[in-house]
DNA sequence: CGCTTAATTGAGGTTAATCAAACACTGTGG
DNA sequence: CCACAGTGTTTGATTAACCTCAATTAAGCG
């Protein structure tokens, strides 16, 4: 696709409907298309916080806590936008999990223009603020859940996120590998495959190759994840 | 203090100098004056998200993860501004931890106006990004560091938000008590006082009754913290 | 000074990590 | 289309870190 469609998928997901053809060709000045392959890194080593537009693929943000243990973030799907520091006292990555294109910003000249247009940042707060929600749903995961229960919501949001309900069932197709799932759980991947045995066993999923999940009784599954009921 | 300046205390920090009488007024008509002792909870059960201004005292923001189990999610002290959710699958509240003063406002209330000021709400977005970025330090924390990491790093942010430096030093007067740093680190009460003897052995750390801490050698605890070096 | 609560210390148990090996998927070439 | 190679995943045995339970000590406060 080319890169005009890919600004145009950005400004009907980011920019307001109402706004003037200027900002919107200000905006289009300061965006930067780049592709990735599944494994790369495209935003590496940049010297400013950039903000990305994930136009198509899936993405990881990876923080490496020392040489050998890294931690992934969050995950980051099509129309998603990601928030990507440079690097400071943790190295942040943004690595593409399958083929992707971003359009990346430049987060000063992005937020520069952004106040000029009240209903752009608006919306980059509100986006901003969810991914503030789901940072703190992973630290209430990574704090105080055991292996089972975070595998269980790791899947449950997965399957809000990039499921496709099929009537009582869900289908996720992961686009990322166990090492993926296990560095944004905190576990091993040995745990992590362990836990699917058990859910797999309970009658709860399928599996079927390495990245198809069929969610087979949600509410079972979501009641493994822990989480309170609403009313509690 | 009078209400009025906790008021004036909240435009300095958050409001741009320049702003209108009008918006000015605006905000103060939205901002609710609350009060709260030591381990109150005075802005629980909101039906609506709330962003809640600290004007006086220390706050945590906790999750309950289960009915026993809590997560805290971010500290909060003197001219923080907080956003509180309503009460959604996990429930969180924000509990002071020594008298506070708050200034509470309807999220949707305030960003509304928070919109047509661009300065105002290019610092809820600034300071929002803040907000994500400590959280996701936290992640990195909760998902991938030992016991002794996690006290270190907590220390040293610590030591960077409310310690008071002396030549080498640095005194930090601890608002929360072992339970909350526990359930802020994701440890257990006794885990997090055996790392503290550990560390005052090691003449990291000296300690003088329950809630001063004196880092006598910075360097060494940000090496036991395990970041990385800023260059790696 | 004594009471109450928080913090520390100790012993033993549990969960998940580590180390090691077998197996299965995916893609390639015959 | 099948066999093979290479990698990713699963399974198993052992170990280590942290948790749990229990007891002791210290801090704060009337």
């Amino acid at each position: 696709m080319a890169v005009a469609d890919r600004f145009e998928q950005f400004a009907t997901a980011i920019l307001p409907s109402g706004l003037s053809s200027s900002a919107h060709a200000r905006f289009r000045s300061l965006a930067r298309h780049v592709e990735a392959a599944a494994g790369d890194a495209p935003l590496d080593y940049m010297e400013h916080d950039q903000i990305v537009f994930v136009a198509r693929g899936a993405t990881k943000l990876v923080a490496r806590a020392s040489l050998d243990r890294e931690q992934i973030v969050a995950f980051h799907f099509a129309d998603d936008l990601v928030s990507l520091p440079a690097r400071g006292r943790h190295s942040y990555s943004l690595v593409a999990l399958q083929e992707s294109e971003f359009l990346a910003f430049s987060a000063s000249e992005f937020l520069n223009s952004a106040q000029q247009e009240s209903g752009v940042a608006n919306e980059i707060l509100r986006r901003s603020l969810v991914s503030l929600s789901r940072c703190r749903e992973k630290s209430i995961i990574l704090g105080r859940k055991t292996a089972q229960e975070r595998l269980a919501s790791f899947l449950t949001t997965m399957a809000d996120r990039i499921g496709t309900p099929r009537e009582t069932q869900c289908v996720i197709d992961l686009p990322m590998s166990r090492r993926d799932i296990a560095d944004s759980l905190g576990l091993t991947i040995e745990t992590v495959s362990r836990q699917f045995t058990i859910l797999r066993d309970q009658k709860l999923l399928e599996t079927s190759g390495r990245s198809i999940v069929t969610i087979t009784n949600i509410a079972a599954l979501e009641n493994r994840a822990g989480h309170l009921p609403a009313a509690a």
